[in-house]
DNA sequence: GCGTTCGTTCGGCTCAGCAGAACGATTGTC
DNA sequence: GACAATCGTTCTGCTGAGCCGAACGAACGC
């Protein structure tokens, strides 16, 4: 079910070369066509195809000698996004959590096999990280990830965590699926889930899953996170999770209801 | 410089199918191979073959015997709005507008040639309309995209002008490019743009231009949109106006200055 | 159990997409 | 001010990638 099933299938290279132009793309705040050529190994004439073909569409803009992605991401985004009705739910609580924490929450849904976040809130303290909406996040090494975890169906676990490919990410980053395992049982009985620096150094988490209200189904997660000079002692151990748990739990009730 | 310039260059048809096949998967909320093969008059075969390459790649995600968009389209999305810091800044204030107004609110943007929604926000009371994030707006038959016209210094408008098609959306529409400068001379002194049912029968919006506040270049537009028997009276024509303009000047300002 | 329609796989043909070289335009440097 | 370097763009030829149509197996539904 996971990213990355079967590896070398019949596909459609010159898609594939453009989704990696367009990626590239995004992580260089835009750049020109030979920087684009050379960092991916394909040559300057074919990249540029590609630009104009994509400018042509309307998801790639030129400015001068610079390539950017263009706004007609989002609708594609936002389009894929209703699908998951949870993010209109979550939205407003959300902001609500954001503003009584501080700090930054995002929510989470799984999509085949990963995490993605659907919404970001920021408070105007918050750390600036390289996460934002459309990440895609391991679900053994955040938050929100292993809370999704805890409340999944077993054999849809067995199937995720098979895929997991458990790379050390920082010196405490859980390796072992069996370790996993039994933080997931503890989980699941707390109620809510940590992060202390499993992903990013200096990063601390509290996440909490969104269940259905009706059948328990697990939905999604919403987590809180800061860093680790303000996220400490009881606030992080009991205050933070016990707000996080309930706008989880409010959600999970719109959800349900509406 | 705006979308369709030359209609038929050197470009990559692999792309543009692909391309095809994930906007249609965004109209239809997700289908099967055979109605995109059909509808799109490409082979069962082709469209299978495209679907799977996205699906590897996870821009697109497969249920059962349908295929949808993949949330991965938020990321590339975000990394677009990021080089638009006006959405940053006009998050809030937007939120705060609708709070104030109900109805529907959103911020437009200007790229090649055409309008686009980087965010929007809803009121409970909102009309459920087909406009969203993302969504291309013609920059003449909307109350956003005069209001950002008609600030817009003299080349670039008339390069803009140029590209406009005044194709015919409803009988109210502007078709004439000269009426078209007359009223935005009119809105430029006025300060805010209507949209009196010019691209949706029965509803009606205000937009005012979201200006620099150091050198008054046009950065977008923001308007409030709602049905004509909401949207009628001094309401409509005075005290919305001047929400709106308001609106826009404070993000004008804090675009400026962060 | 038959007919239909689905998604998927297979094979062959042709043209679309690739790389590399050549071309202007621009920049910066001595 | 001329040269060198580098940019983006254009051009050309070759070949394998991508397209179609047909065949396949599975899943309904009358």
């Amino acid at each position: 079910m996971a990213r990355d099933d079967t590896p070398n299938a019949a596909t459609v290279g010159a898609t594939e070369r453009s989704f990696r132009i367009l990626e590239r793309l995004g992580e260089r705040e835009g750049c020109g066509v030979s920087e684009l050529a050379e960092s991916l190994s394909i040559s300057k004439s074919t990249v540029h195809n590609h630009l104009q073909t994509l400018r042509e569409l309307g998801y790639v803009v030129q400015e001068g000698d610079e390539y950017r992605l263009g706004l007609q991401f989002l609708g594609l985004g936002d389009r894929a996004r209703q699908h998951h009705d949870l993010y209109h739910v979550a939205k407003p609580e959300t902001d609500s959590l954001v503003e009584a924490v501080g700090e930054r929450a995002q929510v989470m849904v799984e999509e085949d096999g990963v995490g993605i976040y659907v919404y970001q809130s920021l408070a105007d303290q918050a750390v600036r990280t390289d996460s934002h909406i459309g990440t895609v996040v391991d679900l053994h090494a955040t938050s929100v990830g292993k809370a999704y975890l805890a409340h999944l169906s077993d054999d849809r676990l067995d199937a995720v965590l098979d895929q997991v490919a458990f790379d050390e990410q920082t010196p405490d980053t859980l390796t072992d699926a069996e370790a996993l395992r039994t933080e997931l049982d503890e989980i699941a009985e707390r109620g809510y889930a940590f992060n202390d620096e499993e992903r990013t150094v200096g990063m601390r988490a509290v996440g909490a899953p969104i269940l259905s209200a009706d059948d328990g189904r697990v939905l999604g997660a919403i987590s809180v996170s800061g860093p680790t000079t303000r996220m400490n002692g009881t606030w992080y151990h009991e205050e933070v999770p016990e707000m996080v748990a309930q706008s989880a739990q409010i959600i999970g009730i719109r959800a349900t209801y509406s």
